[in-house]
DNA sequence: TTAATAATGAACACTATGTTCAGTATCTTA
DNA sequence: TAAGATACTGAACATAGTGTTCATTATTAA
């Protein structure tokens, strides 16, 4: 990729987390954009279609880093499932402690939907292959339903709430939410 | 109230929930409610201030609905309490069901989010009323957005997912949150 | 060195917003 | 039912942001 255009992401992407932190995506412009990052109108445009898709591939990013797996920590089977999808969540919220400012600016305004969809997203993936436990005569879907929501909630609420280690959450979340099969 | 206004207030309610059935709610412009309404420029901004606050007002308005107290209902104390809340909350189940088409329009945007924090605003007040058990270990208002969330979540879910009856959905519910103390 | 590619910035058309105001219609109440 | 208050109308206007175009300049990769 050309120098010149890496550059230009760049001062786009900091421009954008920078604007993120003083006021709300909604009140962001494409202008204000521009001007932060310093660059031209019409070189905004021919990166981005819109001022979304900085969103989204913010958000995307976040979630890639956030759910790359780290080959040491591999599921093998049985027993260590379980640990091994613990493990998992919990190397994911320690992404998310580390990106806390970002994400908390983009959970306090309307961007904060978008937010938690791609997080959701990612979520039921993860859940997909560890199948919680389903109580009698709940359908599937809302039960994963559960697992996802609450974690994602989880993680908004430690978002607010500074002071719980990864591992302090983890345990808060698992008195909610059974990781393994009954 | 003087009947112009009420007739004026109508038509743009009307004008923006017939709307919302066919747009999503960030696509809806001034210009589509007044041109829908039937009413002048200046008489809309002479009602709103901004697109929003039509959101906020329907909002407010489905949920006074939906969370009004039947006197016949009214909680006593001791055992009947749960059943007084699980009455309350499928009540507020039957008037969800009732508006399952304003709220499916509603959710399937941003405005969902605005919708989702009015539901949870209201649902706080509930189940502090309510207490739900708390697991030892765990802070008070975790355990509150658990209730919180999963309700207002569930009701999400059932939107989508019809076929099932109110009671069943508190059934459901209930499977994860307890609503009596240990 | 050079051909390809990217950035620039000014100009432009467009869309939506929000305000103003003089004129008209409709209400209330006396 | 007449009079004064209040609400609606619609056209005109200023403003702000969007997204495009294009000739020019700068940077890059080979």
């Amino acid at each position: 990729m050309d120098r010149r255009q890496v550059k230009t992401r760049k001062a786009v992407f900091e421009a954008f987390v920078g604007l993120l932190e003083e006021k709300g995506y909604p009140d962001i412009t494409v202008q204000d954009i521009i001007d932060r990052a310093d660059i031209g109108r019409s070189t905004f445009y021919s990166h981005f279609e819109v001022k979304e898709d900085l969103l989204n591939v913010l958000c995307e990013e976040i979630f890639a880093h956030a759910f790359s797996k780290h080959p040491a920590k591999e599921v093998t089977h049985d027993f260590s499932e379980r640990d091994g999808f613990k493990d998992e969540l919990t190397h994911i919220l320690y992404h998310m402690r580390d990106s806390r400012d970002y994400i908390r600016s983009i959970l306090s305004s309307e961007s904060g939907d978008v937010f938690m969809r791609y997080f959701k997203d990612h979520l039921r993936e993860v859940f997909g292959r560890c199948r919680p436990a389903v109580p009698d005569g709940v359908p599937g879907d809302y039960a994963m339903e559960h697992s996802v929501c609450w974690f994602a909630e989880t993680v908004r609420w430690w978002m607010d709430n500074e002071g719980y280690s990864p591992e302090e959450v983890m345990g808060l979340f698992c008195r909610y939410c059974q990781l393994q099969r009954p």
